[in-house]
DNA sequence: GTCTATAACTCGATAGAC
DNA sequence: GTCTATCGAGTTATAGAC
């Protein structure tokens, strides 16, 4: 059983309005939010029209509100696994981007990044969709941005661990789009190569910096 | 006038089947694939259902003829004009980079990559589109990678241009998404600077080698 | 809060004249 | 190759009973 199962079910029996999110999660994320019908979601959380429009008087009601759900399960769906399993700062950096490629492994880099997936759908179209995206990605952004911190004396002094955060996103994003588009782990697993050496190079003349034996 | 109509208007009076892309382009770009009806890409393109079911008989034939335009556009459009201004090859890697900054100031960061769009909105569901587009990226890398191979002797020997040129496209995606998200250009300044970093001390590594005084 | 039935509309695609 | 008219299915959303 996947931990997402587990998560789920860890809170008891469904009530209505979970069931709705939960099959809105899977079909938008395999689907698209335009290719999946109201009609889909109802059929696949076994309920009737009435109930959903209860819960959610439009369809953007429903996909603001699983953009609420996907910033609540950050924490504990994508970064308390890797903690868990991960002290060393720079590599939490590192684990976190192995979840996304499990998650590409178990889905034969098929769906890409739920959040991602909607950002480009529907940023143009539903202003406030967009800006949710945007909270997501800022969160994101904050939790890589926090172990980059935790691990600031092994960069160098000058380094902007915002900045870094947000090109560790780029590339986590990036890398998931080819992935998809080419349906093989291959650029993902050379982009996360890419960023790996850019590290190395970082940590190395942090290292140059502390024992300055040379120049 | 944008060289993208002077191109269109040196082809001349449009026959009806480029005036059908023409106004498929700019809709699918602008709203996506699923969200465009055919009605509104007849009424832009002012034509009607006969003469366009006559070119393309379905809408997915319309979008497969689109991604087949885009790799004919890709050289004239994107590289081309790059190419013209800058001589080094690892500037022009660069200087592709920023012609996609051109793009998203002219359209304040709204619509993201057309290609990058229809691969996040079609992969999953329709197998010839994620094929050509997956062509319209492995032609978009093989031309960085011709800049990089160009460059070669400047970067470390055991560079993989292949790779390195797979990481570009991979930040371009990546940072366009993050700009068309937070409707910001920071995003994709802060990757591109991020990037350049990364060249910078592939560069310095490289001529180390080539003068090595040190070590 | 959930049910059945359906309204009001748009979708992609087609028919057949010219 | 382009026109007008329209089909049948599918869409989001609503009405009103229970």
């Amino acid at each position: 059983m996947s931990r997402a199962q587990r998560w789920i079910d860890d809170q008891g029996e469904r009530p209505t309005r979970e069931r709705v999110l939960d099959a809105a999660m899977q079909l938008f994320h395999a689907q698209g939010y335009t290719a999946t019908g109201i009609a889909a979601i109802l059929e696949r959380a076994d309920l009737n029209p009435g109930s959903l429009f209860h819960f959610f008087p439009t369809k953007e009601d429903l996909v603001l509100a699983l953009l609420d759900r996907y910033l609540t399960l950050l924490d504990p769906m994508v970064i308390a696994p890797v903690f868990e399993r991960i002290t060393d700062p720079i590599e939490r950096v590192f684990g976190i981007l192995d979840g996304y490629r499990r998650m590409l492994v178990s889905t034969e880099c098929a769906l890409g990044c739920p959040i991602g997936n909607l950002a480009l759908e529907l940023s143009d179209t539903h202003p406030k969709v967009r800006a949710k995206v945007a909270a997501n990605f800022d969160q994101w952004c904050a939790a890589v941005r926090g172990c980059l911190d935790a691990g600031r004396n092994r960069l160098p002094p000058k380094t902007d661990t915002d900045r870094l955060a947000t090109f560790v996103l780029t590339v986590m994003e990036g890398a998931v789009m080819q992935a998809k588009a080419q349906r093989s782990l291959d650029p993902y697993d050379q982009s996360v190569a890419e960023l790996r050496a850019y590290f190395d190079r970082l940590l190395a003349e942090a290292s140059d910096w502390k024992k300055p034996r040379s120049s």
